[in-house]
DNA sequence: ATGGCTGAGTTGCTCAGA
């Protein structure tokens, strides 16, 4: 197996993204890309981006919608054994939302989601979140071992996660009940890739659109790359493309990226992560709220 | 003191996002 390039990207509407997006894979030629907040049903995706994509060797699994949501998987590495959604048994908000995709590449088995954004604590918003990432564990636990979950959360793992954990006491994305699920996941024994490149950093993937958020770097890490041990065995590289969310028209998620080495013969055993450096010091400002 | 932005359909507004 050769180096894997894999991105995971929430794009907040793949139509007003395009001119960001295509020029975006030319420039960092991704093997495989998961997509979230499409806002698009899949005929409308293929319409859209079905031949651009071909030219540039993508084979896609769109699961979308008409208005909301929507998750994709786009990959030149094999894209096989294409599965929608959690299963039967999985939660909806009446119904199923279009919030999960899997599919194997390159011989992983990748699952791109768009975790529900929960609302308001304690809501029923909230623990459909809850459910739905419960949900999430079930399916990933009784999948093969090579796996890759990808996507947007909507939690920041830890207060390290955020610009200020103060601006968000009260809010969803930090709650102890939220954190817990996100652990129960990873505790299948999927490593938070990002986090174990750049430990104590100051990391973001989500910047507010408003009050100038992202050039005071006021933000969250809410995307994540989480991994199998087999396959965080093979990460080269993991990083938040800033690039992506500069300039005009941006997405207000940078894309996250990790290039995964070949697979190896025989087990070279866990990469050591550099030793941790502190935190820089957080601004004390105020979340904007919403009207 | 408040809103600050962007995208979607129900468009000149409301809802949703995080």
């Amino acid at each position: 197996m050769q180096p894997v390039r894999v991105a995971t990207w929430n794009v907040n509407s793949v139509k007003q993204r395009v001119p960001r997006l295509l020029p975006w894979l030319d420039e960092r030629r991704p093997d495989v890309v998961c997509l979230q907040e499409t806002k698009l049903a899949d005929d409308a995706f293929r319409d859209l981006l079905g031949q651009e994509l071909a030219k540039r060797d993508y084979a896609v699994a769109a699961h979308g919608e008409a208005t909301w949501n929507g998750v994709a998987v786009l990959s030149r590495v094999g894209l096989d054994d294409v599965l929608v959604g959690l299963g039967d048994d999985a939660p909806g908000f009446p119904g199923p939302e279009a919030r999960a995709v899997s599919a194997t590449c390159g011989g992983i088995r990748v699952v791109s989601v768009y975790v529900p954004n929960g609302r308001v604590p304690d809501s029923e918003h909230y623990r459909y979140k809850l459910a739905w990432l419960a949900a999430l564990r079930e399916m990933v636990a009784a999948g093969p071992e090579a796996t890759l979950v990808c996507g947007d959360f909507n939690i920041a793992p830890t207060d390290d996660d955020v610009f200020d954990p103060d601006a968000y006491v009260g809010e969803t994305h930090v709650t102890p009940p939220e954190r817990e699920a996100l652990a129960e996941l990873q505790a299948l024994g999927l490593h938070d890739v990002v986090r174990d490149r750049w430990p104590g950093e100051r990391v973001f993937t989500y910047w507010d659109y408003r009050a100038g958020m992202f050039h005071q770097d006021l933000g969250m890490r809410i995307d994540l790359v989480l991994a199998s041990a087999p396959i965080a065995r093979r990460v080269r590289a993991a990083w938040v493309d800033r690039q992506a969310r500069k300039g005009s028209g941006p997405s207000d998620h940078a894309p996250v990226i990790v290039d995964l080495d070949e697979a190896p013969d025989g087990d070279i055993g866990p990469v050591v992560p550099p030793p941790s450096r502190p935190v820089r010091k957080r601004s004390a400002v105020k979340l904007p709220q919403s009207p």
